[in-house]
DNA sequence: TAGATTGTTAATCGATTAACAATC
DNA sequence: TAGATTGTTAATCGATTAACAATC
């Protein structure tokens, strides 16, 4: 009972992104900050930031604002920033390697503990400080880990089989960057990530704002 | 008047994913689809297709379905699928070099036709077609030219005033992966592709769903 | 005709915004 | 005390889901 709310899905993706700039205020000496700053830098409405924190927690005071310490403190303990997410990344072309040396990420916990490929000139590899595996060995390999995670950066016509070797070999969340819609048993976590909607959709608004109609476009 | 009606942004992405779905069809031979079958493709409800679908035009028949060829020309000009976008890439390093080599890109009509970096090793340089310019030449040659999108692969302490130089070329459409929310000047469309926040949130998920609550976590 | 499936309206759900009493 | 700013409630807005008459 008295379950931890749970979390909406926006106001949980503002609240890394609050995170992000209260690391900032702390670097820069700040001690507190009002839920109108935070907005602004955010670029979000003030109230929405009342809100949102008090999935958290009540740690704000009423004419002060909000304690940057406290306020990292608490978002450390409900965001869960620092457990560790053992990852295995399959597809080490471009966008693989990109990721898997992306700075960001283990700020937040990731560590990409196995990589695949299925290019005879790629397995055997090292990149960093791990080797490339054959994508046939997916899922005797996973299976043998702690790995939770599988991103997915193969091509299209390769993600299903790939989603389902990561998923037979017991993880539970896919990361998936192929631009395909995954099939996947209940119970898994799937986020996709695909780029290619992500412009198409940003091109559509540019066209459409140049359009100028009656007042203006936007 | 009657001004073509604005479509909800969760509906325009899946608009986009349908006409993936649907060019796979044609491919296969397949002339009609239903909302059903639609739906079933691309993980949406099918009442939720033909709602999206009307935003398009009204193409299905009862009892019988969509043609997957008229649905197809009908997105392709509401969703302005063969106008070509012109852009600029900032900070050619991992990702940066990833998105200009993304196939999914230019089938969305994507055409990256300047590519800049401030690291002297790289300036210089051909990527493809094109040569990387230093970005002391940003405004320069944006503004020369006729792109219209920026896109923004810097590390996030140079995200600002990349954003500030490509605006101040006339740009008017950001894509922006740098972990910072920018600020921009009414009428500047920005996208944030925020990847560790997309991380972030994917662990949150399974981190919450191993936990065995009451009745199984969900 | 009977069965299938659309387009559209109404009901539901969820998130954002506004307003304000409580409090530092 | 006066001014600032929170936490919370209520009002608004927008998107999803359900239901069904129309129609092939």
């Amino acid at each position: 009972m008295n379950q931890a709310p749970t979390i909406p899905k926006p106001s949980l993706e503002r609240l890394f992104l609050y995170y992000r700039i209260l690391e900032a205020c702390r670097e820069g000496r700040k001690e507190v900050i009002s839920s109108e700053e935070l907005g602004r830098r955010a670029g979000v409405d003030a109230a929405q930031v009342r809100k949102d924190l008090t999935y958290i927690s009540q740690c704000g005071r009423p004419g002060i604002g909000y304690q940057v310490g406290e306020l990292l403190v608490a978002l450390e303990a409900v965001l869960g920033l620092k457990r560790q997410t053992h990852a295995a990344l399959v597809g080490v072309g471009r966008l693989g390697t990109a990721i898997h040396n992306y700075p960001g990420f283990t700020h937040f916990g990731l560590r990409i503990t196995a990589l695949f490929d299925i290019d005879p000139a790629r397995v055997g590899q090292r990149v960093g400080e791990h080797e490339i595996y054959h994508i046939d060995r997916l899922v005797e390999i996973v299976s043998a880990s702690t790995i939770q995670l599988g991103i997915i950066t193969v091509p299209a016509h390769a993600a299903q089989a790939v989603a389902n070797g990561l998923i037979a070999a017991g993880v539970r969340g896919l990361w998936n960057f192929a631009p395909v819609t995954l099939r996947v048993p209940p119970g898994v976590i799937v986020r996709n990530e695909d780029l290619a909607v992500g412009l198409a959709t940003l091109s559509w608004h540019l066209a459409r704002s140049a359009k100028p109609l009656v007042s203006g476009g936007k």
